[in-house]
DNA sequence: TTGTAAGCGTTATCAA
DNA sequence: TTGATAACGCTTACAA
């Protein structure tokens, strides 16, 4: 039966049914001008009727671009890449370019095998939040001539624009809060030292106190993966002392959602017995008891800059002094939001 | 430089440079055993010194088969869908598949630009949670002859393996618990009538409710769209009627987060003065004030399902009899956790 | 074991 | 305005 589902046929074959060449089929489908308006009727009619579509493939084999990009994100459960995901989405959609997505799942390996996916796949840009492959294994990967944008974690690699936040800022504003309220003894849950989230949000941790006069205690600093499970982990570390400290800084949300489920079952009371804040507005920040203080990021902000400097990135690709061009790097400001898990330390404890 | 980065050369290029065919490398490459090892040593080398890497376009178009198959989710925010992604990476990379992810953001025109995406990047299958669009456009988009299968949400198309929740259960084991603790003015919130989730949880909720011969009242239920917003403006709506329910229903977790900013400001405690429930466990629902009870989904296991129903539809794919074969449908059960967001009604309302 | 050549489904160049 | 024809980069009969 005409216009059946199904199998679907391709540009020589409906040009036969057609009577006309190839060519001409393509030339309907993508420079309308260039064919007659009798022609182009007939033709746009029968792939209607016929429900051809173009094999994209092909299509990209000939054309040599896709105009679909890659998004290579580290952990797709955790809210702040799902967040981004979508920004990314809107803002590229609106150019005409698909996405598809990858998840890294925090582990090296799997971001290599995306990355050599997309790389593959021949999309025209990726945009990349890096999960700590080493760089020699990600020059290897074929990348070195695709578009290609990092956010929220810098790898290093060269030719690449950059989104990130200002991170040692995002722990400065956290730290002069617990100091400001009055904390001395702050503990801090970090991610992985390979990250440079995971380092600068140290050093922005440590400044802050020394510039205060409060020395540095390393043996309050845990490095956990960013993951819900070590942020368990290092919480009951951390709070097990003897002398734990009376405030937290953790750096994600989801180490935080892994610290909250410690706190409860050393049944700490919030923010009484202990003052935590974290990085990421989670979307459920606002539901728990009591509501968290936070360092937001400006999800929606940065997501859109990945997508611009991409997409400038592509535009340039193959232009006149396009290789020399310093990539280009951009960094936000995050903001403190002042909820109620955070208290003046030694309130009257109760029952203590 | 011998080695260096930037531009990957083809095939023909490095025949070119090793004075051997094209298919040699070729075969050195896939087929290893048919080759001599003294050259296949050879070309595996300059393929390592030249960091060649095949163009996967190319290859597809060859080929016919991308080992690579698509999902599209209906809303990459909610940790629903995040979890399923990740189930559904893991079963599937275990085979050598690799995944990309698209979002339809709970929107039927996104949804179908994902579809045809996917369909045109010639993917191996596709796993798709379905929003809502026209059968009849996701029939143009040329999936006719693609494996596929539906998780979560049923569309109709013919063909494709199915992976759901019973969601009817779900909504039973939820009242029968309301029902059990005392409640008979129970409201519900559901997803959009166009998908099934939205109206087989309502159908339960209803069965359960005329089993215990409570008769159903068409007021108490709100149709939302499962997302945020429509959860906060729906119980808004069922919560300001002087005659309120003493217990909800809320049929996903994104939309219990709309529901539990709403509660808030209508300073309603609970489980005191209202007993809420919803579907999905999400990760946040124990950190809540007070923890939800909640109608579990086996993401995980679903997730696998779907994963391993694709797997075998492109296994017959193209196989005698591949045709006429029922397309696999496949049905979970839910399980209730019940936390503290669920009491018996009428509590005294003071001093507790 | 290796090379030659055809072909996957498009699009672009060149003539007609 | 339309039609041949040659790529795009790879895989795979078939020949040598």
């Amino acid at each position: 039966m005409v216009g059946e589902v199904g199998e679907n046929l391709t540009l020589v074959e409906l040009a036969k049914i057609l009577n006309v060449s190839a060519a001409t089929i393509s030339r309907a489908l993508n420079r309308p001008e260039m064919v007659s308006p009798a022609m182009r009727e007939r033709v746009l009619d029968a792939v209607e009727r016929y429900n051809y579509r173009p094999n994209g493939v092909a299509r990209s084999l000939r054309r040599g671009e896709t105009r679909t990009v890659g998004l290579v994100v580290s952990d797709i459960k955790n809210s702040f890449y799902s967040s981004i995901v979508q920004a990314v989405e809107d803002a590229l959609s609106e150019h005409g370019y698909s996405v598809v997505v990858c998840d890294a799942n925090e582990s090296r390996e799997k971001e290599q095998r995306a990355l050599a996916l997309l790389a593959e796949l021949k999309l025209d840009g990726i945009i990349h939040a890096f999960s700590g492959s080493d760089l020699s294994e990600l020059n290897r990967l074929g990348l070195g001539s695709i578009p290609m944008v990092e956010i929220d974690r810098a790898s290093g690699m060269k030719g690449a624009g950059t989104v990130l936040l200002d991170n040692r800022l995002g722990s400065r504003l956290a730290v002069e809060h617990l100091l400001e309220l009055g904390h001395v003894r702050i503990g801090m849950i970090s991610g992985p030292e390979r990250l440079t989230t995971g380092r600068e949000r140290v050093e922005g941790y440590r400044l802050a106190l020394e510039a205060a006069g409060v020395s540095f205690d390393s043996s309050l600093v845990g490095f956990g993966d960013f993951q819900e499970r070590s942020g368990y982990d290092l919480a009951k570390r951390l709070l097990n002392r003897a002398d734990r400290p009376t405030a937290l800084l953790v750096a994600n949300n989801e180490m935080m959602a892994g610290a909250l489920t410690a706190l409860r079952e050393l049944g700490l009371r919030l923010p009484d017995e202990l003052s935590v804040i974290c990085f990421d507005d989670a979307r459920w920040a606002t539901h728990v008891d009591p509501p968290l203080t936070v360092v937001a990021q400006p999800l929606e902000e940065m997501g859109r800059t990945a997508a611009t400097l991409l997409l400038e990135q592509i535009a340039a690709t193959g232009r006149p002094g396009a290789a020399g061009r310093e990539p280009r790097v951009r960094v936000f400001p995050p903001e403190l939001i002042v909820r109620r898990s955070t208290s003046r330390p030694g309130r009257p404890r109760k029952g203590r």
